[in-house]
DNA sequence: GGTGCTCATACGATCAACGTATAGCAATCT
DNA sequence: AGATTGCTATACGTTGATCGTATGAGCACC
């Protein structure tokens, strides 16, 4: 019974039923009947042994059993595209890349990289997610994480983009404003996430110094931060990719110039498996490149 | 077109082919027609764009793509059953595993392991292919590869299983009819693919010392060593776990008690993936507690 | 040159998966 | 509370893809 289905074709619709969280909406999405999908995730778990969606007439769960194939799933269904584009002798790579991104990173310098990828690769089309808060990557259907600081979850490959110098930044007038006040005195402007009252600077030969400041400003968003500094309300640790254009027309100085924060590493984590389609592995060194030329080390 | 074929188990007849180079033979084995399996290779190859597998009437042979495929496809066949058996509630285990082995190893020590193994799963078949030479392990179908010395092939996922302890053995009458005399001078039986006329051992401070050897037999296989070393013709490099009971009841002494020759590793290496069926997993955790109990870096 | 094997193609037959229609059910709206 | 809407599961007839058998063609070995 029922050992005429496609395999793969079942991995999909339950992937994708797992995703709508329901059967109908699946069938829509894949262009077939409902009762068609009921059948299909009934032969998956006939097939199984188990039982991987508890659906009452409303809702639709994920057993822990389904929780579990979820990943496999979606990894098997990425080798089986793998196999196919690697035989692909013309390169136009098509389909859709699954992307998240931290926002501040996500709006500003990765997009640039991904509409560059986009205009070379007609066909392709990318989900761009941008969110700060942890994700559970077997659970969301992810192709490309990027991520600021470390990759908590040691299933996935983990890549290091760069690792991002940061320092404090602020305009003329503020400083001429505040001249001859120890830095520590200075208005602050400090970003949630990854700054306290506590503010860690390396000089050059790497030695820490904590500065305890009272900041004028504490926001969680770095373009807040970012516009409050060139306001001169105060001065702020920024990222030197983000203030580049800034201090090379002065809008913005290097305070600090024989201090700076601890580097960020900005890293892109994949679920595991050796192959993945062509577009994810192309995209992946697409951002790569575009990090080595715009995030160099010494940048 | 033949868009309603199991992709799966496209790529498992394809398998079959390459492993049988024939299409009626992989038939059979499937328990299926001949114009089944050849209409099932046409789908694929259509589904792909590329020749797979070159076939004249009397001869069959891959093309480099379809070389490429064979590890993919063996790869994601593993993953599926890895799924099947995950879910499995029992833990009968079943299928065929594949082990390549060493002779020496695997016709007297690895085949107590895979035995105990299939008696305690007893719908396991185990294929158990002794070969010397290099395999390449792509194009044999190979679940499990146990290797003396270091693993060729860095797409291979390697467990170092042990390092055998290997010393100088003799009879007692050997030793007695050659009192006095230096070791180097001594009636060697030698092991062609590991000693050649140099011999080098070391010390406990682990400082080698070479040996210049004439041999009075050499020879490729390590029971006929054994043997002649029993009967008393000269001394021998063993490893311990392979002369432990003549260590013990005396047949055979320890000639050198301070010198030993150079640990030799024993690997066992698997097709990389990240999941593989229940039955693999198990069979090489079996092997390495056998190891980790018969052959004890301290034994 | 015959024989034995191979793989590819042609042709009905079968049967599994399809869509349509229906029943049952829960939540939300009126 | 009753009506409505949306959901999933089952029943049923139909379709069409895959199947096996039969056949054709080609190479190798005797």
């Amino acid at each position: 019974m029922s050992t005429r289905f496609d395999r793969l074709a079942l991995l999909e619709t339950f992937v994708r039923i797992a995703e709508r969280q329901s059967l109908s909406g699946a069938a829509r999405d894949l262009g077939t009947s409902q009762p068609s999908v009921s059948r299909q995730l009934a032969a998956l778990e006939n097939r199984l042994g188990v039982v991987l969606i508890r659906r009452t007439t409303h809702d639709v769960t994920l057993t822990p059993d389904g929780l579990e194939l979820l990943a496999d799933a979606r990894r098997m269904l990425g080798e089986w595209e793998a196999i196919k584009d690697r035989h692909r002798k013309d390169d136009a790579l098509m389909g859709t890349i699954r992307v998240i991104a931290p926002v501040a990173l996500g709006q500003s310098l990765f997009i640039k990289s991904a509409t560059h990828f986009m205009k070379d690769h007609p066909d392709v089309t990318i989900d761009w997610w941008l969110r700060d808060d942890a994700i559970r990557f077997a659970e969301e259907g992810c192709d490309c994480w990027l991520k600021i600081g470390s990759v908590p979850d040691d299933t996935l490959i983990v890549r290091e983009l760069a690792r991002v110098e940061r320092l404090v930044v602020g305009t003329t007038e503020c400083l001429a404003q505040h001249a001859g006040i120890d830095l520590e005195a200075m208005p602050w402007l400090t970003l949630g996430p990854f700054e306290g009252n506590r503010i860690e600077l390396f000089d050059e030969s790497g030695t820490p110094k904590t500065f305890a400041v009272t900041p004028k400003m504490a926001s969680d968003n770095i373009f807040a931060v970012y516009e409050a500094a060139k306001q001169g309300v105060g001065i702020a640790i920024m990222p030197r990719w983000f203030v580049a254009s800034d201090l090379e027309d002065g809008t913005l100085i290097d305070v600090a110039p024989n201090l700076r924060a601890a580097r960020l590493p900005v890293n892109l984590a994949l679920a595991s498996g050796t192959r993945r389609p062509a577009r994810v592995e192309q995209f992946c060194e697409a951002v790569q490149d575009y990090c080595d030329v715009h995030l160099r080390v010494d940048a």
